[in-house]
DNA sequence: ATGCCTAACCCCGTTAGA
């Protein structure tokens, strides 16, 4: 029998680049964590790329905010939860469907879908950039909101962010690209010293090659030519339940995959 | 070589991703 009062919880993150087209590979995943004992309490998706969408799947309680074509995630959990915002205060305008915050057994849940923010263009000022570093700002406010409130939280998603040279496979060839922007890293550094700990990289500070995204092109899975950019980031308190934050390479090798991989987070009941 | 995949959408090419 199995003692559930100390099974950790278990919650992981999946860029899938569209719902419609890998919801078998979610149906998947979650089946084989469950055969293996180790069932997904919480699942964050990302890129669900479609206005409507279906439950995913019967044993969780799911929120969504979503759009045409494009962005759009999705918080599954086990048991109930609440919805507390689908947007990222601080811009009225912006409504791209990147942000969801729910509460879940007294636990602040947060996807996000950052902005890629590419081009760069000349100085920095392409307006996409310009609107991920907003983004990030909005972020950092807000989290820094829930800090001051003493909210456990835990924030996971597709920060598109490459947090260090560990974490690519050609530093050189990444420099100036909004994901390793030194203005993106700065924003990423404000966000980090507000208390909160990137969980993957504190339970594992020197390993390489750990990547969480394989472009489509060029070989790059074959070739293990990625990049990290997926994360759960952990506030105080949840820290100190961290147990291991793990990246499951495994569906990246599946038929018709998404480019990115899952990054699985377990924590302490 | 802002590109050698992939997906959405809407017409069978364009846009976006990272």
């Amino acid at each position: 029998m199995i003692d559930t009062a100390l099974s950790p919880y278990v919650l992981a993150s999946w860029n899938v680049n569209s719902i419609r087209a890998r919801i078998d590979h979610v149906t998947r995943f979650l089946q084989d964590y469950q055969s293996r004992g180790a069932p997904v309490d919480v699942l964050f998706l990302q890129e669900l790329k479609a206005e409507q969408i279906d439950q995913i799947h019967p044993d969780y309680t799911q929120h969504a905010v979503t759009q045409k074509s494009y962005n759009g995630v999705a918080i599954l959990t086990k048991g109930p939860s609440t919805l507390i915002c689908d947007r990222l205060a601080g811009d009225k305008d912006d409504d791209q469907a990147r942000y969801l915050e729910v509460d879940w057994n007294g636990l602040r849940l947060i996807n996000i879908y950052l902005p890629n923010g590419n081009p760069v263009s000349d100085e920095g000022a392409g307006e996409k950039f310009l609107y991920k570093l907003a983004w990030m700002d909005r972020l950092y406010h807000h989290l820094k909101t829930l800090r001051e409130a003493n909210c456990p939280f835990v924030v996971g998603g597709d920060f598109n962010v490459i947090p260090a040279d560990i974490d690519c496979y050609d530093p050189a060839l990444w420099r100036g690209d909004a994901l390793f922007h030194p203005r993106t890293h700065r924003a990423w550094r404000m966000i980090l010293n507000l208390g909160l700990v990137d969980a993957f990289r504190v339970i594992h500070p020197n390993t390489p090659h750990a990547y969480s995204f394989w472009d489509y092109q060029g070989g790059a899975w074959q070739n293990d030519l990625g990049i990290r950019i997926d994360h759960f980031l952990l506030s105080p308190a949840l820290t100190d339940r961290l147990l291991s934050c793990a990246i499951d390479k495994s569906p990246r090798g599946w038929d018709r995959p998404s480019d990115h991989t899952p990054v699985v987070l377990k924590l302490s009941r």
